[in-house]
DNA sequence: ACATACTATTGTCTTGTTGTCAATAGTCTT
DNA sequence: AAGACTATTGACAACAAGACAATAGTATGT
């Protein structure tokens, strides 16, 4: 072997998931809510326009829920004037702020990812 | 509600896994053997380039043979000029390459899904 | 007033993907 | 012959994601 010796002996990732692979929800979720509070019922209808329309309820507002737990969005029964049910207002927190701005960085350089793999395709396609 | 309605019942997806999201993994494995056949150990230090260094070994190797089992590659047993026990080379196939193009076509509607999410944010950031 | 439809959220169960770790095994160096 | 490096495979546990059902409030039509 030319060049370079092996050492990913001991790399210790975090648990349970995700080597790479770039899961959109929780930003679009953020994205969304940084433009203003809103409830899980109405997320959902605009996450249609980030490509992630027909998605399963319950993920969504599992998802909300977690961010929630994890301190990134704050929520809070809203008053009278609804149609229906109760709703869950959620508001994005500084923290969530900060994770949003992480999480686009984050894109970026997945983007960059997808870009070189592209290029070196298109180098030499079919 | 302003406009558009629900309609969200009976959306069907595939079982498991993966709404939206995207894995680079399987398609840096075949861009990898677009450029010619080669064996596990081998692209294990070749995906590094792609930005997906440090990963399990037993990741890589069982991505293969599950490409092979879909047939996406062709795997032989190496002959002799190896140090070390023998080796499993891998090879594209023909519908592995089809396979390629449409993984990078899927990557180029990823990337314009996430710049549609950049240029939201960079629009009111912080 | 009652049934039905729509709005809205939550809980649970199953499945499958992913990472970790251990086992096997061949060759080369000392 | 021991140890280091090359190379691949198998089994297991954790966990995340999707499907689906349950709950529940309001509005509308009869």
């Amino acid at each position: 072997m030319p060049g370079g010796g092996q050492k990913r002996r001991g790399a210790r990732r975090r648990r349970g998931y995700s080597g790479r692979s770039i899961r959109l929800l929780e930003p679009v979720l953020l994205l969304l809510l940084h433009a203003g509070a809103s409830h899980g019922y109405a997320l959902l209808d605009q996450l249609d326009e980030f490509g992630l329309g027909d998605l399963n309820p319950s993920v969504v507002y599992r998802a909300l829920r977690e961010m929630d737990e994890q301190g990134w969005v704050r929520s809070v029964w809203e008053g009278e004037e609804t149609q229906g049910p109760p709703r869950r207002v959620y508001e994005l927190t500084k923290c969530g702020n900060e994770m949003l701005a992480l999480w686009v960085k984050d894109l970026e350089e997945a983007k960059d990812q997808i870009d070189g793999l592209i290029d070196t395709y298109r180098c030499r396609p079919g």
